[in-house]
DNA sequence: TTTAGGG
DNA sequence: CCCTAAA
């Protein structure tokens, strides 16, 4: 019977759901949980919200300009109170008595370090972390389309897949197809009468034999046109084995990108995983380590490191706004305008005008020099106060964005090159670093000991101190990364005048480096690394900017740095964190329209698998999810429709699948009685 | 783990 | 997106 059922109601070869209640219980009224907000925030957090502020403004000015308006409003709309909000935190009158008085009441001195978590939390972390590469197939943390990974990968799914939905021989796809299809034919809700999608089989193939899909720049979705009718399925305009590559998320795929591919990806330094569950788990943001990431196969972190700023209404904000050009994968405003060029490109023509892409397109320092940290001009400044409670005076003038390297088509838009840059800059100060201090040129292990007795005191010079900021590797020693070669670009030493906080008798000069993974970035693998939204076109010349031009000079105030170390707790109760919003890009509806009209609704792992196998980010109940939401905004007006406007073809689309695997179920709610009926 | 739905 | 009952 139960074959009975598969072969009456499966589509594809694979098994139709079972039906869904009818009734669902009802919903428990779940109140959300009141997440603390913490108002401490380490150092870091602090200076990249300060910072982030700032290049907010930046962009909002000269970036802006080539935006168009519709984008501005969103932008504006979604950073309301960030302004407020952080300015209130930074609010030098009122963290100075706090700092004071929360160094007073704890004895404890400044914390730098962000990531001073405690050694036993970071090695749990890692062997959490560690578990989680090697078990979780399903979402892989490592890079995804490293080639190796993406075998790996594509084993286990295979293995998984095959024994899982190995419904239908290849023997019987054909007979099966025609079946299929009859019954189709007979429904004839479908838009084109065509025959539904063969089997399953199609998985193990898929993945295995599949050469890396392309990425193009707008859409990754591999279009070819559509052929036999009869070889796909009930919609089948596309091929069987489209599969979603997005630049947004196959930017996890170095592997993925051919010759032809004129994808523009960002890499940014800091790492972060894309598992929820370790998200969860991790408090602080880690790096992952690729096993087998070789040199120069710089991934991008994935926007869900960012939590830890997340959780800041201020920084939270910022990145809502900034989200509609992630440096990560986000490309909320991503160009629909560039799909136009997706199917013209080819890897005949233009070949020679462009490069091959690179793993990295973009990426942050880590060149092969290795030279490129962020830095920025730091004074510190000892009070002249002598006593115990004698208080360091930092003050970090600016910060150097570390070499950026950008490959963008000589046919972007200077808009464009911006927002990528700005996602860029965004990517490396939002991401999961952590600072280390450096006195002398070495860095200072002990988390536990005081400044005094590090040496960083109010009488001495600082002139040795320095901060670098580094990806939070997991394997390593929380504050440092062992490997790291002492890594630190001294910045110009400017005198600190414009902040002085106290009776400042001394100056000195610290140096802070932004050190952003590229240290060891060849072990430093994000799990999800994403590429660059950015519009790419036929030939991509390489634009290397000087990081001078991205500097962001935020002077901050010796009080912006104190007002750090206030709570512990804090980053410990940032566990469960949302996740950040990652609209779904134009080609990634496009791919799962196209995938669930194959397959049909109920069925999203394997939707998940079939089009978004590369989408780390993309769990089966987003694009379910996403399916409802498209569903909705196909039925209301386009008036009603906000964000990236999907095409209306693809809605219409969506409308059909929806009705016609929703006659599907129907059917076969009714159908298992009848043949129950029968077979008593 | 997935699905399905409400929040 | 989140959360979670159900399967």
């Amino acid at each position: 019977m139960v074959i009975q059922k598969r072969l009456d109601y499966g589509y594809n070869g694979f098994q139709v759901p079972t039906i869904p209640k009818a009734s669902r219980s009802a919903r428990r009224k779940r109140s959300y949980k009141k997440k603390v907000e913490d108002n401490s925030m380490c150092a870091f957090e602090l200076l990249a919200t300060v910072a982030g502020n700032l290049l907010q403004e930046r962009e909002s000015t000269p970036i802006s300009s080539n935006v168009s308006p519709e984008k501005l409003l969103q932008e504006r709309e979604s950073t309301p109170a960030s302004s407020n909000v952080s300015s209130g935190r930074v609010q030098p009158t009122i963290v100075k008595d706090t700092i004071k008085k929360e160094l007073l009441d704890e004895e404890k001195p400044l914390k730098l370090e962000p990531c001073d978590q405690g050694s036993s939390d970071e090695s749990v972390f890692a062997s959490e972390f560690g578990l989680q590469g090697s078990n979780k197939d399903r979402v892989p943390d490592n890079g995804i389309c490293f080639e190796d990974s993406v075998f790996v990968k594509s084993r286990k799914e295979t293995g998984k897949v095959t024994s899982k939905t190995k419904r239908c021989s290849a023997g019987c796809a054909e007979s099966y197809k025609r079946e299929v299809g009859a019954e189709a034919q007979k429904i004839g809700t479908l838009p084109n009468g065509n025959v539904p999608d063969t089997c399953s089989s199609e998985y193990p193939m898929d993945l295995d034999t599949k050469p890396p899909a392309l990425v193009s720049s707008d859409s990754s979705v591999k279009v070819p046109l559509c052929t036999d009718p009869i070889l796909h399925g009930p919609f089948p305009r596309y091929h069987d084995d489209v599969k979603l590559v997005s630049k947004d998320d196959d930017e996890n795929s170095s592997g993925c990108t051919q010759p032809s591919t004129v994808t523009l990806k960002t890499f940014r330094a800091p790492p972060r995983i894309g598992d929820r569950r370790i998200r969860k788990l991790l408090a602080s943001r880690y790096w992952k380590v690729a096993p087998k990431l070789k040199d120069g196969d710089l991934f991008n972190s994935d926007g869900d490191m960012k939590p830890v700023f997340r959780r800041r209404k201020t920084c939270y904000t910022r990145q809502r706004s900034q989200r509609s050009y992630p440096f990560k994968k986000r490309r909320l405003y991503e160009q629909s305008s560039v799909s136009t060029s997706y199917r013209g490109i080819s890897s005949e023509g233009n070949s020679s005008s462009f490069k091959k892409v690179k793993d990295n397109e973009l990426y942050f320092g880590g060149t092969a020099n290795g030279a490129s940290g962020a830095s920025c001009s730091v004074a510190a400044q000892d009070s002249s106060s002598q006593s115990k409670d004698s208080h360091v005076k930092l003050s970090i003038k600016s910060f150097k964005i570390p070499e950026l390297f950008i490959e963008i088509p000589e046919s972007a838009t200077v808009g464009s090159l911006k927002r990528t840059v700005m996602e860029a800059v965004t990517a490396l100060l939002g991401g999961g670093l952590c600072v280390d201090v450096l006195l002398q040129g070495k860095k200072i292990r002990d988390n536990n000991k005081t400044l005094l007795q590090t040496g960083i005191s109010h009488s001495n010079k600082l002139d040795g101190l320095g901060f670098s900021l580094e990806p939070n590797v997991v394997n390593s020693p929380p504050p440092l990364c062992p490997q790291d070669p002492p890594f630190l670009l001294h910045c110009e030493a400017q005198p600190l005048t414009r902040y002085p906080i106290t009776p400042t008798s001394g100056i000195s000069d610290a140096s802070l480096t932004l050190n952003p993974a590229m240290n060891n970035f060849s072990n430093c693998v994000d799990s999800d690394h994403d590429s660059v939204p950015t519009p790419t076109d036929m030939s991509i010349d390489k634009v290397t900017l000087d990081s001078r031009a991205l500097v962001a000079v935020p002077a901050m105030s010796v009080e912006a740095l104190a007002a750090v170390p206030l709570n512990r707790k804090s980053r410990r109760s940032e566990l469960a964190q949302r996740r950040i919003r990652r609209p779904f890009s134009v080609s990634e509806v496009e791919a799962l329209v196209q995938a669930v009209e194959k397959l049909g609704t109920g069925r999203w792992r394997d939707v998940k698998l079939r089009a978004f196998d590369n989408a780390k980010h993309r769990t089966y109940v987003d694009l379910k999810d996403k399916w409802k939401t498209l569903v909705h905004t196909a039925r209301i007006s386009p008036q009603q429709r906000r964000g990236e406007p999907v095409p209306q073809e693809l809605l219409d689309r969506v409308l059909a699948a929806h009705a016609y695997w929703s006659q599907q179920q129907a059917k076969q709610q009714v159908k298992p009685q009848t043949e129950t009926c029968l077979l008593v």
